[in-house]
DNA sequence: AACGTAACGGACGGATGCGTCCACTTGCCG
DNA sequence: CGGCAAGTGGACGCATCCGTCCGTTACGTT
């Protein structure tokens, strides 16, 4: 298919593909052109002729990407089990933008005028919606959780970009199942058992009482 | 006190903090100088005189936040009620971060170059840990959680700045909600009512099963 | 009212990122 | 094996930010 191009220009094209990704995981998309063609060992042109725009470099770069988030919500929707596919969505979610933090960048449009997902937003989430709709139909999720509250979560999720590396995964992971265990519908068995002294903040509606 | 300074000097320094706490918080640390002082209305030679780094204007901007910060905590770990007393903390922290991406930048150390409250973390990590502790020696926050578990919360807390203004508040509550439900002691009441399939994606240990 | 000085804003030199142009190199095909 | 077009990296002009210097303004004092 692209045998069209000579075997140097693959070969550098290639590295700086790998490059990109590698930078833009672990600093997010201000990472300059420049220092992705000093890392991919290639001059400005090279790059540039490529990939004529950094949207175009973005877009390529995150391919893989945008496919496995449409893999996991499709999943998700699939899933014969509707609670545990709206679980596995959430922490699927959740793990991919943890772990690069230039795509979460591009998914949540963080540079509108670099590149905008809007389209593969709209998308994804309607499939979500179907997800969300089907774990709530099953009585497993709490009714109350709409759309809006997923894309809370993903902006969330965002933030755990910054957690180290080393580390990150776990955190995520225990970060999800809290979530997912706030997220269960609550036992037929309410209130009761109440703690010390009682009373409110008063700060508007809350989806649940604390006490 | 500070009558030392002439009143045109003072004038012009209350702008240009003014200025610095909107930018800081609408877009971070990262506005550059010049932004400041054209927002108000000032020379860069004044604002450097004033404020000889950014790192002097970041501390003097955010001093009313880091106060803040101190008095969540504090007012956490002297209610009566250690649950609320947790619960308030992480809504009113998660709220304060939100509602800051530039102090959030700052206490989180996104930009090391230019400040670390490393200092004023540590503290306020002390009397985080005994709200935690008093929380679970309540019998009302599961005993797996740690303070690490904490810090993933603000990293988390931290991605929310990038949620539309309007409705901002309202979603920090409600994921705040959504946490704190996941993060009671489960109810005595364990397994029993499960609803689909069963199986785990084998993805590592979890403070709790999905199902 | 006049003066001295604190305070001001514009302008400067240096550094860096940007996207493009161009002379040289090199893979490929006849 | 030789020629040409594709491909390359360095250099250029432009823009912006940086922190500092300096001539001018105007506050506060005598």
């Amino acid at each position: 298919m692209t045998h069209l191009l000579r075997v140097d220009a693959r070969e550098n094209r290639d590295r700086v593909l790998a490059a990109a990704r590698e930078l833009f995981a672990e600093s997010g998309l201000e990472v300059t052109m420049r220092q992705i063609a000093r890392r991919a060992d290639v001059g400005p042109a090279t790059l540039y002729r490529r990939f004529p725009t950094k949207r175009d470099l973005v877009l390529k770069a995150f391919e893989n990407e945008l496919a496995e988030c449409g893999s996991i919500v499709h999943d998700g929707a699939a899933d014969p089990d509707p609670w545990r596919g709206f679980c596995d969505v959430i922490e699927r979610i959740l793990l991919l933008n943890a772990r690069n933090q230039g795509f979460t960048d591009a998914f949540m449009s963080a540079h509108p005028d670099v590149v905008d997902f809007e389209a593969h937003r709209e998308e994804l989430g309607r499939v979500v919606s179907t997800v969300i709709g089907r774990a709530q139909a099953a009585g497993r999720l709490r009714p109350d959780f709409g759309f809006d509250d997923f894309a809370v979560l993903l902006l969330a999720g965002r933030g755990l970009t910054a957690a180290p590396a080393a580390t990150r995964d776990a955190a995520v992971r225990r970060f999800a199942a809290f979530l997912i265990d706030g997220l269960r519908v609550a036992d037929p068995e309410p209130s009761t058992r109440a703690g010390g002294a009682a009373g409110d903040g008063g700060s508007g509606p809350r989806p649940h009482p604390r006490s």
